[in-house]
DNA sequence: GCCGTTTTCGGCCCGACTGTTTTCAGTCG
C-alpha cells in the first residue's frame, strides 16, 4: 500500500475514534501521522528500509508500527474492527454544520441515526429537538445542512474558488472604512480544491463592514453574524467565512487564517519555546506585545524567514525557514514558454496562428503544439499527412515570427496499451518534442498500467510525460498505476514529467512532483491548452511547482527562449 | 498516540460564535 492510501486510512481511523468518543489528543495523533505521510520527503518503501520513518515527526513508535503493517499487508486488524463496529453512513454526518463527534454519539445513542438519511428524517419529525442539548434552531440547521449535502459536493476546484472570491474580495477592498484585505486559507496557500473561502480584512469598524457586506449582492444566506466575523452561503451554495480586524491585528490574523492548521500549530509551538505566545491577534513576550506591520515581521520575530502561503503544510518549512534554506520558488513570470497546447488540428478551439499570438500576448517567447495522436479519435487524433500538413504550417509562422517567438512541433502521443507509441519512430524523429499519453484503457491492472507507462518513459524518443495518473479532480480517480515506479524509470532514462496545469487535472501533484525532483526528474509546466484562454492555467500549474517546493532551474520550460530550441534538440540527441 | 534544554508523565493552539443554557458545552476554523 503506497503513502498516500495508508494516510486515508490513518485518517478515517482517526476520525472513527472520534465518533467513538476516544480521547480527541489520541485522534489527532492519527490525523497527524496521516498528514506527516502526504509530506514525506521520499519514497514510503524506502524510508521504512532505512530506518528514516522512524525520525519523521507525528510518527511514534506505535504509528510507525501500524505503517509498516499497512506498507507491507495492505491490512490493519484495529482499522477493519473500527470499520465492522461504526455505521459507514455516520462519517458523512460530520459534514453536516453544527454537527460534530460528540452530537453525533448522542443522535447514534438516542435515535439510532446512522446516515444522512435517518438525519433528515428524525428531523422532520422534530424528535432531534426535544433532545438534551439540541433545540428548534439546531434541528432547522441540520434540515438546512442536510439539504446542502444533499445537492452539491462538499469542494470546489481552486479555479472555481478564484472565480467566486475575487468580486468579494473586490467589494470588500472597495469598502471606504477597510484598510487591508486578503482571502486566506486553502485558496490562498493555492491548493488543489478549496472548502470556503475565507476573506479576512482591517478596519477601524468591523462591525459596520460586516453589516455591507452580509447585504452583498452574491449572499444568498446568511448563517451567523457578530461584530468581528459573519458566515454566509454565495449564490451558488459556498460557504465564506468574513473576519474583521483592527490593522495592528492584521499581520497575525493574516498567518492565523492562511493556516494551514498544522503549520499554524508548529508555529505556536516555536513562538513558546522562544517564551512568546501567538494567537490571531498579537504576538506576545513576557514585556508585552510585539508589533509587526506584516507577515514577514511576524516570521522574522519567529527567527524565520518568509515561509510562501504555498510552503505552509508543516512539510518542513519551518525548520528550512529557520535555517535560511527556503528556495527561491519559481514564479509565472520565470516561465519563457510552454508545451501541450491544442489546436483545431485535432479538439482544440483555436488555430495556429491564434494560439501563437495569444501566448506572444501573454509574454511567452515560445509555444509547444502536441495536438492528439491518430488513435485518439474522439479528440479528432491526427492522420500522419495531416501531421505533416501541420508541419508546414507551423514552418510558415516561424518564417513570419522572427527571432521574437517560435512555434515547436509537437504531439501529444498515445501511450498504447502495451506501452508502446501511436506514431512510428520516423515520425516520432520528426517532431521537436513528444509528450506521451494515455488516453484509453484506464482499466488495466496495477502491474500491466505501471508497465506500460515505464515502458513509455523508457523510450528515447519521449521527451515528456503527459498527466502521468490520469486523474480528473472531483470527478475521476486516477487509474491503478504505481507512480514511484515510473517516476524512477524516467529519473533513469532523463524523461521529463509534465505538471498539467489545467485546474482539473494539476498531474502530477505537488508531493510526487517533490519526490520527482528530489530523484532528479526535471519538471515541465503544461496549460493542456485547448482555446487561448487555457494558457492562463499556467498560473495554476506555478502554484503546483511552487507547493512541491520548486525553483526555476528544476522546471525546463524557463530561461532564455532563444536557448529553447538547442535545449530541446540536445534532449533528441540531435 | 506523540513528545521532551523544566518533563518518561502530563501536557497537547485557542478564541469566536451559537444554542441551549442560567454558566457553558460543542463546534468551527
Amino acid at each position: 500500500m503506497d503513502a498516500s492510501r495508508i494516510a486515508r486510512v490513518l485518517s478515517e481511523m482517526g476520525t472513527l475514534l472520534e465518533l467513538k468518543g476516544e480521547n480527541p489528543f489520541r485522534c489527532r495523533a492519527y490525523h497527524a501521522a496521516a498528514q506527516a505521510l502526504e509530506g514525506l520527503p521520499a519514497d514510503l518503501g524506502v524510508m521504512i528500509a532505512d530506518g528514516s520513518l522512524k525520525d519523521v515527526s507525528g510518527i511514534g513508535e506505535t504509528m510507525h508500527k501500524k505503517i509498516v503493517q499497512l506498507a507491507t499487508t495492505g491490512r490493519l486488524a484495529e482499522h477493519e474492527e473500527l470499520r465492522r463496529k461504526t455505521p459507514p453512513g455516520l462519517i458523512a454526518l460530520l459534514r453536516v454544520p453544527g454537527l460534530g463527534p460528540k452530537k453525533i454519539k448522542l443522535l447514534h445513542e438516542e435515535l439510532a441515526i446512522e446516515s444522512l438519511a435517518d438525519l433528515r428524517r428524525e428531523a422532520e419529525s422534530g424528535r432531534i429537538a426535544a433532545l438534551k442539548g439540541f433545540g428548534v434552531k439546531t434541528e432547522a440547521k441540520i434540515k438546512e445542512g442536510v439539504a446542502y449535502i444533499e445537492s452539491m459536493g462538499d469542494r470546489i476546484l481552486i479555479s472555481q474558488a478564484d472565480r467566486l472570491a475575487s468580486p468579494v474580495l473586490a467589494a470588500v477592498r472597495a469598502h471606504p472604512a477597510v484598510i487591508r484585505a486578503e482571502t486566506c486559507g486553502s485558496l490562498r496557500r493555492r491548493a488543489e480544491t478549496i472548502g470556503d473561502i475565507d476573506v479576512l480584512f482591517s478596519s477601524t469598524e468591523p462591525a459596520a463592514v460586516l453589516d455591507a457586506l452580509v447585504a452583498l449582492p452574491q449572499v444568498a444566506t446568511v448563517l451567523a453574524h457578530g461584530p468581528t466575523r459573519a458566515s454566509v452561503r454565495l449564490a451558488d451554495g459556498v460557504q465564506c467565512d468574513l473576519r474583521g480586524v483592527d490593522d495592528s491585528q492584521y499581520p497575525f490574523a493574516l498567518h492565523y487564517f492562511t493556516g494551514s492548521k498544522a503549520h499554524n500549530i508548529a508555529i505556536r509551538g516555536r513562538a513558546i519555546e522562544r517564551g512568546l505566545s501567538l494567537n490571531e491577534y498579537a504576538l506576545t513576550g513576557e514585556t508585552g506585545p510585539v508589533p509587526c506591520r506584516d507577515e514577514t515581521e511576524l516570521f522574522a520575530a519567529l527567527g524565520l524567514e518568509f515561509i510562501p502561503p504555498e510552503l505552509r503544510e508543516h512539510h518542513g518549512e519551518i525548520e528550512a525557514a529557520a535555517a535560511g534554506k527556503l528556495p527561491r520558488l519559481i514564479t509565472r513570470a520565470d516561465l519563457t514558454g510552454t508545451f501541450h497546447c491544442h489546436t483545431h488540428y485535432s479538439d482544440g478551439a483555436n488555430t495556429l496562428e491564434e494560439m501563437a499570438l495569444a501566448a506572444q500576448a501573454r509574454g511567452l517567447g515560445y509555444l509547444g503544439i502536441a495536438d492528439h495522436s491518430r488513435s485518439a479519435r474522439y479528440a479528432g487524433g491526427l492522420e500522419i499527412d495531416r501531421v505533416r500538413e501541420q508541419w508546414l504550417e507551423i514552418d510558415r509562422l516561424n518564417a513570419t515570427f522572427g527571432d521574437s517567438f517560435r512555434l515547436f512541433k509537437g504531439t501529444e502521443c498515445d501511450i498504447l496499451p502495451d506501452g508502446s507509441l501511436d506514431y512510428p519512430d520516423d515520425l516520432l524523429d520528426g517532431f521537436d518534442y513528444v509528450v506521451a499519453s494515455v488516453h484509453s484503457h484506464f482499466h488495466l491492472s496495477r502491474d500491466q498500467m505501471t508497465e506500460r507507462l515505464v515502458k513509455a518513459a523508457m523510450n528515447p524518443r519521449v521527451t515528456m510525460m503527459g498527466h502521468l495518473t490520469g486523474r480528473l479532480i472531483l470527478a475521476r480517480e486516477g487509474y491503478a498505476l504505481d507512480v514511484a515506479a515510473v517516476v524512477d524509470a524516467a529519473a533513469r532514462s532523463g524523461v521529463m514529467i509534465e505538471i498539467n496545469a489545467n485546474p482539473h487535472r494539476l498531474d502530477l501533484d505537488a508531493a510526487e512532483c517533490r519526490r520527482a525532483r528530489a530523484k532528479g526528474v526535471m519538471l515541465v509546466i503544461n496549460p493542456d491548452a485547448h482555446a487561448t484562454d487555457g494558457l492562463d492555467d499556467l498560473d495554476y500549474g506555478v502554484s503546483v511547482a511552487r507547493r512541491a517546493w520548486l525553483t526555476a532551474a528544476d522546471v525546463w520550460n524557463t530561461g532564455p527562449p532563444q536557448d529553447m530550441a538547442k535545449r530541446l534538440a540536445a534532449r533528441r540527441g540531435g
